[in-house]
DNA sequence: TCTGGGGTCCTAGGACCC
DNA sequence: TCTGGGGTCCTAGGACCC
């Protein structure tokens, strides 16, 4: 999708169309998530703050995100993707990729079934998108990238290296800034070069990486797509306080609100894990993390809270704390299994009930007693949720 | 007037084991 | 008298993505 966020909001409400637009979130230090194309030509950019943002265009519009809009628009997208072939990978909340190796001559080759899916999508949502067309995922989405908005590209073999010739490493899915300062010192500039560049150079100087980024520059990619959702890896939750926090009391607050969401997650998707990490940053922006193993998985709110709240008595805060972040890794699914004793399963059902209550009324409707305030900012959805699955997060019912 | 939130993967050093 | 080599797991940080 284009700008997917903005063009949402200016499809919903006619009079932000044509208008310089950015989805931001509720707080004073929220960041641009989405600008529209009006408002990028005056440099808007995403995760910008709202003041920069204003400074380069005075007339600006902010809106702040509304979640179940872009899920539902995603979810409803899929639908369409799936007329054309079974292998979609949902990518993001506003990008998938499409195996149409088996099907394309149904529909009259790979142009016509990206003609189909920018129109159908046009008609039923009013928004614009981009479709890129290649021998691989790493070329498709090239594709895409250089040829939005509205656009459509396909980029064949033959057409290879006239296109990875003189084309900045950046564009590349997989480069980003510092690989492509360190490249750069090489004499590395452009994906030509880097197709050529010496195998026992990249692979001296960046590891593994180095034999991927010479494939790279050729174009090469052989990243399946995945079709089936995969389990995650982590599940954790972030925020960043509107004032900085230094009161003791209220920073636990903040980790027992964390610990919750975490865990309420992790037990929706029955999911249960034996890492909790806890994450801190200062006013100074210094970012850091501490996290501990547990001797048994869980997916209690109070086991996640317990150990995030032992690490932080491990760490000495030298500032005030501006984020604070809990996250549950080393995952494995949770089985349903016989409690030998009856205070574990009342303490397991109590937080179903909690659960059943909360996914009914809404995130915090019922909380632990020593939860010292309940009223939680609206966040916008982060653009890399994906419908269904445990990145199905905060989305009011 | 400062700078969001959700992830994955890789690295490097250290503890520990045989 | 001075010190191998194989491995796994854990931790913290950083690069990258949307």
């Amino acid at each position: 999708m284009d700008a997917f966020f903005a063009s949402v909001e200016q499809q919903s409400n006619p009079k932000l169309r044509g208008k310089p637009v950015a989805v931001i979130g509720s707080g004073n230090r929220t960041v641009i998530t989405t600008r529209s194309y009006e408002a990028r030509k005056f440099g808007v950019k995403t995760g910008m703050n709202i003041y920069e943002a204003k400074k380069l265009c005075p007339h600006i519009i902010f809106v702040v995100g509304n979640n179940e809009k872009y899920t539902y628009t995603c979810t409803e997208m899929q639908k369409i993707y799936l007329e054309y072939t079974p292998d979609v990978e949902i990518y993001s909340i506003d990008e998938a990729f499409l195996d149409v190796t088996t099907t394309y001559h149904l529909f009259g080759g790979p142009e016509a079934i990206g003609c189909a899916i920018k129109k159908k999508i046009k008609e039923k949502f009013g928004i614009n998108c981009t479709a890129g067309i290649g021998p691989n995922i790493l070329i498709a989405k090239l594709a895409s990238d250089i040829s939005k908005p509205d656009g459509l590209r396909w980029i064949k073999p033959e057409d290879l290296n006239n296109v990875l010739e003189d084309l900045p490493l950046k564009e590349l899915w997989g480069i980003g800034s510092r690989l492509s300062e360190k490249l750069n010192a090489f004499g590395i500039k452009t994906c030509g070069q880097l197709g050529r560049a010496s195998l026992s150079l990249l692979r001296n100087k960046f590891g593994i990486i180095g034999e991927h980024l010479k494939a790279m520059g050729m174009g090469l990619c052989n990243r399946p797509l995945y079709v089936q959702e995969q389990d995650p890896k982590s599940i954790g939750h972030s925020m960043t306080f509107s004032k900085d926090l230094s009161q003791r009391k209220e920073i636990e607050a903040e980790i027992l609100k964390l610990s919750e969401m975490v865990g309420r997650r992790a037990r929706h998707y029955k999911f249960k894990g034996r890492k909790v990490t806890l994450i801190v940053r200062y006013s100074d922006f210094k970012t850091f993390s501490r996290q501990t193993t547990l001797p048994d998985y869980t997916n209690h709110t109070h086991k996640i809270y317990k150990n995030a709240l032992s690490i932080l008595d491990s760490i000495f805060l030298t500032d005030k704390v501006r984020l604070l972040g809990v996250s549950l890794s080393s995952l494995i699914r949770e089985k349903e299994q016989m409690f030998l004793f009856e205070e574990i399963s009342k303490q397991k059902e109590l937080l179903k009930a909690m659960d059943m209550i909360n996914d009914r009324y809404g995130d915090f409707k019922i909380i632990w007693g020593s939860y010292l305030k309940q009223c939680e900012p609206a966040r916008v959805i982060s653009p890399a949720w994906k419908p269904s699955g445990v990145r199905h997060i905060n989305v009011k019912r």
